[in-house]
DNA sequence: CTTGCCTATGCAACTCGTTGCATAGCAGGA
DNA sequence: TCCTGCTATGCAACGAGTTGCATAGGCAAG
């Protein structure tokens, strides 16, 4: 549904290739949406056939040529029209408390792998919420009022720190709660 | 991928037909795990070819018969299988950042849409958050040691309430922000 | 010098998830 | 009385997303 959108956001944002795309995907865009690099070549095709991005071709030396695509004048009026639409309830699948609930019909040895899943789990949230804060640091330096895209990516980020501090809270919490079923 | 699981976890906690196990995941499964009533009845099918699952058929007045599913010791085989495995890292869509910083190429009719948009949402999640609220105080009253069931269950309540509350402080300084921008 | 990784794009096959529709009896309200 | 909605299951078609593989040159480490 809404991968053309996040795409046209992030070409307005700065053009790309396919396969920049991708990689900002796995980076700053990923922490709200997640595609792979086969997701967003077809749907570039499709958006080029829709009139929605162009296409430039660079060629480069000592590596494939690429294509930088940027958003186009019916790109920009889809975005508006979406922009007003209803924003869509987000569909949740959080696979670590399926297993947590599933723990209640698991043995000992089970809640114990259980336990280590967690903390490993909770190490990766640790690193990802560094490097948030490093990105904050980096990017947004001062307070002051910047202009209205990067006080928005800021508030983006600022949910994604919220967001990994409450989970790195949640999981101590799950960590005690599984620890004190089996003393 | 892990469908089968949640619907292992929830029959484990109690029988049920498709059709109530799809209400259930509207309602407290579907915090974590979303699923219409079409996936339910293609996996559980699937699920009974592969002797995870049993059904059993129920006659009942005035209404269509129904299928009461139970896990089999297979089900509990595989999800003992599947809780030892490595957590996937979740897979985030939160078409609403997309949307915030979509707004720094809306001009300013578009971003008050915007913000009444997050105002609808907000007050959604602030329903969602006392439903939760209220949940937890019907449901585990008591600070006293539940049994492990109880435990988890309650544990990851506590998630989605960290969640929703998150999410809400999150969303007024999406608001503030968005409101300096048109002072 | 060979192995593996990076840039860059793409096909094919598959699974997962959504949407619209159908059936069918019963209950409750306008 | 008609309309809406609930219980209960299911088909068919489509769209979204994943996985494995292929190509092809360059670059760096061992």
């Amino acid at each position: 549904m809404a991968l053309e959108h996040a795409i046209l956001v992030a070409l307005l944002e700065q053009p790309a290739s396919g396969y920049e795309l991708a990689r900002r995907f796995d980076r700053s865009i990923g922490r709200f949406w997640t595609a792979t690099h086969q997701q967003i070549y077809r749907v570039l095709r499709r958006m080029e056939t829709d009139g929605w991005v162009t296409a430039e071709q660079v060629g480069q030396e000592g590596r494939p040529d690429k294509r930088r695509w940027s958003a186009a004048p019916a790109g920009r009026a889809a975005l508006a029209d979406w922009l007003d639409a209803p924003v869509q309830p987000e569909a949740v699948r959080h696979e670590l408390a399926v297993k947590i609930r599933g723990a209640a019909f698991a043995d000992r040895d089970g809640r114990a792998a259980l336990v280590a899943e967690v903390e490993r789990y909770r190490a990766d949230h640790e690193a990802l919420l560094a490097r948030y804060l490093a990105g904050e640091r980096r990017d947004f330096p001062d307070a002051a009022a910047p202009d209205a895209r990067a006080a928005l990516q800021h508030v983006v980020l600022r949910g994604g720190i919220a967001y990994e501090r409450m989970v790195l809270a949640w999981l101590d919490d799950v960590l005690a709660t599984l620890r004190a079923l089996d003393h």
